[in-house]
DNA sequence: GAGACCATGCAACAGAAGTGCATTTAATGG
DNA sequence: CCATTAAATGCACTTCTGTTGCATGGTCTC
């Protein structure tokens, strides 16, 4: 059993091959990927599998969903310690306007907020357009 | 000329029959809108007119567009003094998971949050997803 | 009124998300 | 090992939102 395997396995999701690859490619990038980004990397893989693939990974907390404000929904790989599953790990996102890449700032956390009176908040997305690190160097 | 037919001409947006009618409509809630909220209301109204009608308006800065997370749209009225078109009014929105209504919090900004080397800020998205007032009255 | 310009209406398309169902694959128990 | 069963995958199809092209209609200007 592979690093990869017992990860899977820790968290209740059976090692399939297909599994096993679109984790490696997760955490192969150090960016949030789309479906598409998936589905064109791998060719011959069936987008329904991979779309069911991320459902499952976020439903057992390996994975989370990120808005970064492009209506094409993100995953990228949860750190370890993630709390996200319970609104716990409301780190901020950065989208590049200039190379479309987006990126979990895992260490910058969303600053508690005060509300009027009679919200209630839930949960937070934060994200911050712009260009990244990358593309500024430029 | 009425009050809204002068406001749209100050934007230099010709103020024609259906962009008057779907002024008021926003105008009516205090809740932001999406492109089916107000196909809906005006049965007999094209979808691309309104569609394009809202395009104008967000162009010419009677209307800011926001990304509440649920991957639809929504739009709301610019407030006197609204500088969003050159992302100097980032208030935040709150988005209720009970009633699917998104208002904005205009007297809330979003603060500065200081990023990483490299990275440069241009605009910021700030939802807080919850419980609205009116629905936690209940 | 003629022409120009803009708004509107109609049709069609693109892309992403999601679902139903058949088939394959993998785990389990005898 | 084979049969049973459950889960994962593949394929087809649908829905929804957003978007564009093009023809038509209305309005303003000269
Ligand atoms: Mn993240
Ligand atoms: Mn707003
Ligand atoms: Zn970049
Ligand atoms: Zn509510």
């Amino acid at each position: 059993m592979t690093e990869v395997e017992r990860t899977l396995d820790n968290k209740s999701v059976r090692p399939t091959a297909m599994r096993i690859l679109i984790y490696k490619f997760m955490a192969s990038k150090n960016t949030a990927v789309a479906l598409t980004d998936i589905e064109n990397a791998f060719e011959k893989a069936e987008r329904t599998t991979l779309y069911r693939t991320l459902k499952t990974f976020e439903e057992k907390g390996i994975v989370h969903q990120i808005d970064d404000g492009t209506n094409i929904s993100k995953f990228a790989l949860c750190q370890p310690g993630c709390n996200c599953e319970i609104d716990q790990d409301l780190h901020l996102h950065f989208h590049c306007s200039h190379c479309d890449k987006t990126v979990c700032l895992t260490e910058h956390k969303i600053p508690h907020i005060n509300l009027p009176h009679g919200y209630i908040a839930e949960d937070a997305n934060l994200v911050i357009k712009g260009v990244c690190d990358s593309c500024s160097a430029h």
